[in-house]
DNA sequence: ACAATTTGACCCGG
DNA sequence: CCGGGTCAAATTGT
């Protein structure tokens, strides 16, 4: 079987292409304009995602001109491509993916003397490994998002805590969260859905709460962007990023430069919806097969893993979600070939 | 019982 | 071969 994120390309390409028919149908001036809107927005992100995986090296969406270039040769991390355990695929497709990709954005912080709660990005991190690294005194910490499976969110992260003052913490982002959902209505579970939606309300307060805490504490923080061109994505997309360490119990938080709260500036044209938004959402994303052995993931796999119909990544949250209504189209339906 | 973390093994590029 | 990144079984936490 094919891999995950082969899968997952060809949900994003597949649902691209059922998009665009929708949005043909809905040329007719009968159709409202939001309508129109929202499903270009959508044909957009899929077109987005599915080049971010096929080409981590370098796609860039025109972001602000933050200016700052980083020469640094960024650390080199090399793409995941599940690797072993399927012996049986042979020659087959993307194998070939750059390594020298580059991560979004490298955040320092220093987390000032106190240390509440989690903060935390609003975003769910599951570690899957840590390295001592040679150089350092600290080991590097591995996380990825909770969702990669069952939202196909990419987004991964590296912490490490600073050898000359420990109370730092670099941190490395890379791939953008996808597993951001906006889905009110569209849950399979209309019951669950209310205590979700409070959830998640509660999540945004805290976390917006939690940061200016930290930053009335006097929390320090420095940001380094990485070469920009490298980026896979623009900066906007982390505007607030914070980080638990582990065994040390140690928090750590990053920021974007210059937006503290989330205050993704200029340029950012239509990409506005990449808000924040906590990770617990409902879903019905899913995504096929091959999620097998796989740990936990499953649980949150709802639909049948028949095919390719659902995008694993479900809808994005548009801002104006909650005014638009393309539910309608979303549905599995034919999202087929 | 399930979900997240830990940790050594494995993989891959340089 | 080595170092860094990821996997996955075992372990720990909720």
């Amino acid at each position: 079987m094919m891999d995950w994120e082969q899968k997952t390309l060809l949900n994003e390409l597949t649902q691209g292409r059922e998009l665009t028919n929708l949005l043909r149908k809905h040329l007719h001036p009968s159709s409202s304009p939001q309508t129109r809107q929202a499903l270009l927005e959508k044909i957009l992100f899929s077109y987005e995602k599915a080049l971010s995986m096929l080409n981590c090296t370098g796609f860039v969406v025109e972001t602000k001109p933050t200016g700052s270039t980083l020469e640094s040769p960024a650390s080199v991390i090399a793409n995941n491509s599940s690797p072993r355990s399927e012996g049986s695929d042979k020659k087959d497709v993307i194998k070939k993916r750059k390594t020298s990709s580059g991560w979004t954005e490298q955040v320092r912080v220093c987390s000032g003397t106190s240390l509440e709660g989690p903060l935390d990005d609003g975003y769910c991190w599951r570690k899957y490994g840590q390295k001592d690294i040679l150089g350092s005194n600290f080991p590097r910490g591995y996380y990825r998002c909770t969702h990669r499976h069952s939202r196909g969110c990419l987004a991964t992260k590296q912490v490490q805590r600073s050898d000359q003052d420990p109370s730092i913490f670099e941190v490395k982002y890379r791939g953008r969260h996808t597993c951001n959902q906006a889905s009110q209505f569209a849950a399979a579970t209309p019951k669950s859905n209310h205590s979700r939606q409070k959830q998640q309300l509660e999540e945004k307060q805290k976390q917006t709460q939690e940061t200016f805490l930290s930053f009335g504490t006097g929390l320090k923080v420095k940001t380094e962007e990485l070469d920009n061109r490298e980026d896979i994505f623009p900066s906007f997309t982390f505007p607030v990023g914070s980080e638990e360490v582990d065994n040390t119990g140690m928090f750590v938080n990053s920021l974007m430069e210059n937006d503290i709260m989330g205050n993704l500036s200029p340029a950012i044209s239509e990409s506005n919806y990449f808000s924040v938004s906590p990770c617990h959402m409902d879903s019905f994303g899913n995504l096929g097969q091959n999620v097998q052995t796989s740990e936990s993931d499953l649980t949150e796999i709802i639909s049948a893993p028949t095919s390719v119909t659902n995008s694993p990544i479900g809808d994005l949250d548009f801002s104006s979600l909650d005014k638009l209504e393309f539910d309608p189209f979303y549905n599995p339906e034919i999202f087929f070939s």
